[in-house]
RNA sequence: GCCUCUGUAGCUCAGUUGGUAGAGCAGAGGACUGAAAAUCCUCGUGUCGUUGGUUCGAUUCCGACCGGAGGCA
């Protein structure tokens, strides 16, 4: 693989929910002069900070944080966008001699950050009205059908109930005459933007994590999140907008509109977190080459210091060495 | 005290006109290329409340008992 070597090295600190990413990333940053861009789909929105886990003024060490808080909440930002965006910081912090650290738990963020190319085509609304209009008619079988008849190969791994991902599919040949997996087969011809050094943070056990997410929920809810959700529907944000599925957020709103049984709603909130930091870390199954960090079970000032002077040891490394695939 | 309904998977419930049972949710695993904190796929043995009876055979029918809900007094 000669051909690489010249992309742009990057880091990227990676894992599930509440397994302190925002922490060892800043503590990282001030050892090796680097600078965040958060690769988070929610912390995005500005208005949300509470139940998005934002990183607060003390977290943050004194550290630039980019791509957040560069969205309203009733803007429907998307991964296109994330890839500009954070492309553009990406380059910036480099420009200035500093190391970007990519931090966030939204692996297709990250990875179509890293990844970097833009051959899709970029969504389109009205033709998308079209196209469920048009599943909700003929159904999901139909659809797929349509589907395997330009395009077998992205059909044949879908289901007819995976409606997101077989419009998706029409869409693209119907904006770009090309199929899917035409474009997919490109992408992966082509090296990645940039040559990233992963970080994922683990707990030992999935007990551990569990027990740290649903404390965490706890503490969000006495922190005030049930006001923040109330504000902004006050402010005109719609309940269907993008950024009222973050987890917490719909969850709270629903619970507003109807019993207002706010500790149900908790532990609506914990299950769902739970279940979403199950399918983060099977996402990351994916990154074979990434540095594992494994927490003991009550990590402490200390242990961030160790983890974050081992990884800067890394980082160095890797920022030495030559060509790396 | 009497009457009615009810007791089946961790939870909510289907069901078997008698041949030992199945969905949703939870849980576990997996996928994922511009909506991703989203979306989707796979995995279901549990004394069918307890105990007698009828029956070749009962979770299913009958009785008693024990929980639960409602009604009448």
């Amino acid at each position: 693989m000669e051909s690489g070597g010249t992309q742009p090295k990057i880091i990227v600190i990676t894992g599930a929910t509440a397994t302190g990413k925002t922490v060892l990333a800043a503590a990282l940053c001030v050892l090796i002069g680097g600078e965040v861009v958060s690769s988070d789909s929610m912390q995005i929105y500005r208005r949300m900070n509470i139940g998005t886990a934002k990183p607060t003024a003390e977290q943050t060490r004194g550290i630039a944080h980019h791509c957040i808080d560069i969205a309203e909440p009733e803007d429907d930002y998307s991964v296109a966008e994330y890839v500009k965006d954070g492309r553009a910081a990406v380059l910036d912090i480099l420009a200035r001699g500093k190391i970007p650290v990519v931090c966030g738990g939204t692996g297709l963020y990250t990875d179509s950050l890293v990844r970097g190319g833009a051959d899709f085509a970029a969504r389109n609304d009205a033709l998308r009205r079209g196209l469920e209009l048009e599943y909700e008619r003929v159904g999901g079988e139909a659809m797929l059908e349509r589907l395997a008849a330009i395009d077998p190969a992205s059909a044949e791994k879908l289901s007819p109930n995976d409606r997101k991902r077989v419009l998706r599919a029409l869409e693209i040949h119907a904006l770009t005459g090309k199929t899917k997996s035409e474009l997919d087969a490109l992408t992966k011809t082509r090296p990645p933007e940039f040559s990233a050094k992963y970080f994922v943070l683990h707990y030992a056990d999935r007990q551990e994590l569990y027990g740290r997410i649903n404390a965490r929920v706890d503490a969000m809810l006495a922190e005030g999140l049930i006001a923040e959700v109330e504000e902004l529907l006050a402010s005109g944000v719609p309940r269907g907008a993008t950024s009222m599925q973050a987890i917490g957020y719909k969850e709270i709103a629903d619970e507003l509109a109807r019993g207002r049984d706010f500790s149900t709603a908790g532990e609506l909130i914990k299950q769902r977190s739970r279940n979403y930091a199950k399918r983060q870390e099977t996402w990351f199954r994916r990154y074979e080459a990434a540095e594992r960090i494994v927490w003991p079970s009550a990590p402490n000032e200390a242990d961030i210091e160790a983890a974050a002077q081992n990884a800067a040891k890394q980082v160095s490394d890797f920022l030495h060495t030559g060509t790396l695939l």
